[in-house]
DNA sequence: GTGGTCTAGACCACC
DNA sequence: GTGGTCTAGACCACG
């Protein structure tokens, strides 16, 4: 799949997962009633243990993005979409007033700001 | 001092202080041969416990951006401003990435990343 | 295992564990990819607090001697045994020239010196 | 005079001083009824609180090495050359036991610790 | 007063 | 089970 697993950027690995899923889902990529990896198979993609992977899932459950669909796997829920796109620009908005608090706290330039966001744009773009 | 804590932004409180520190130097905050807080107040100020106080410091001294000086307390060493000024486009690209990576795998355009960088920079500046 | 503290001997017991942990490396005692004591484990055999036992271990990854393998424990690091070979030099010869230099300023003749060194020597080999 | 101190060498600095003084008398360097520094003048040239000074010399008399001159300073006592000789043996061996006990765990071998020993004594002769 | 070290014991994330 | 982090509180060396 798309995802991208850094085990030292802070936030623990079942969470990135979890963003990463309802962004997934927010951005149309997973779309409802699609299934997700199981968790063996996206253990092994990951490289990572089998448990972390149900933690995550369980609270995709818990915030009703995913729904168990017995012997099958988990799906994503029909109303999982709206709720994403809506939590996203949260998930996101918390992330980013973060990195520009520092920026700010380290007397950096607005406008050297936007030159960073404008470079990291165009790295990701090309990706 | 200029601290802010948030024990639930994924860093380890010892990190988010040591991030704070060498951004106050890059920004020129704290000055080379100036004294930092001494441990024991910092704790007291930010309500944490002291020894997570001096384990960041002790990193900022591995890391030779403070340096004891012995029953006084720690100072900003002489060539902390540039190795800092250097790290700092590091320690913030590395989280500004982050978040974009996750802008993009929701499907955010650029132009929304762009408004709300906008958005959060004039919030950030009223500050 | 191997380790001998003395909290009495000047150096504080993280840092005989660091040394210790580096010297045996350095001997082959102890193999890259091999596992180290748990935290827990050695804490409890060296009846020392398992704090001091993991701030040595941290140190040691600091210096790029071990390794986390998460979940599972710390490894020594594949390039480790060559590090340490280099670094054990200077560790003996750095103690090593201390207590040479106290010798000489009680004009202590170099010849009594080798004898000592050698009277020890001995004492050491049939351990 | 012909101390030389490191803060970082493990030992506590009012503990090397003692150390110090201790072998200069073994060694004739300093002789029975002479004076030492004063606390002031020896706290000056070695940088060094004076509170440190005076916290070795309190315990030098404690050891009877040292005697309090009213009005005067601080006297070698008729005794200590010979308390100290034999003393230096021991402060010695003691130190020396430590490094070749390290160097033995690090499967130095006892030749390859004779040639750093031999090169440490040229180092420090020439000196 | 300062920092450095150590202990004791808690909770969390991960295997 | 593992290490990582944090808290609480002690003692020591040094100024």
């Amino acid at each position: 799949m798309f995802f991208h697993i850094d085990p030292h950027n802070g936030l623990a690995i079942y969470d990135q997962i979890v963003r990463q899923i309802k962004l997934a889902v927010a951005g149309g990529v997973l779309r409802p009633s699609e299934m997700v990896p199981s968790v063996r198979e996206l253990a092994r993609e990951l490289a990572i243990n089998p448990n972390t992977i149900a933690r995550a899932y369980r609270q995709l459950q818990d915030d009703g993005v995913l729904n168990g669909v017995r012997g099958t796997g988990l799906e994503v829920t029909s109303g999982a979409a709206a709720r994403c796109r809506e939590e996203r620009i949260k998930l996101i908005r918390g992330r980013l007033r973060q990195v520009l608090a520092e920026a700010r706290q380290s007397h950096l330039e607005a406008q050297q700001v936007r030159e960073l966001v404008e470079k990291e744009l165009k790295v990701i773009e090309k990706a």
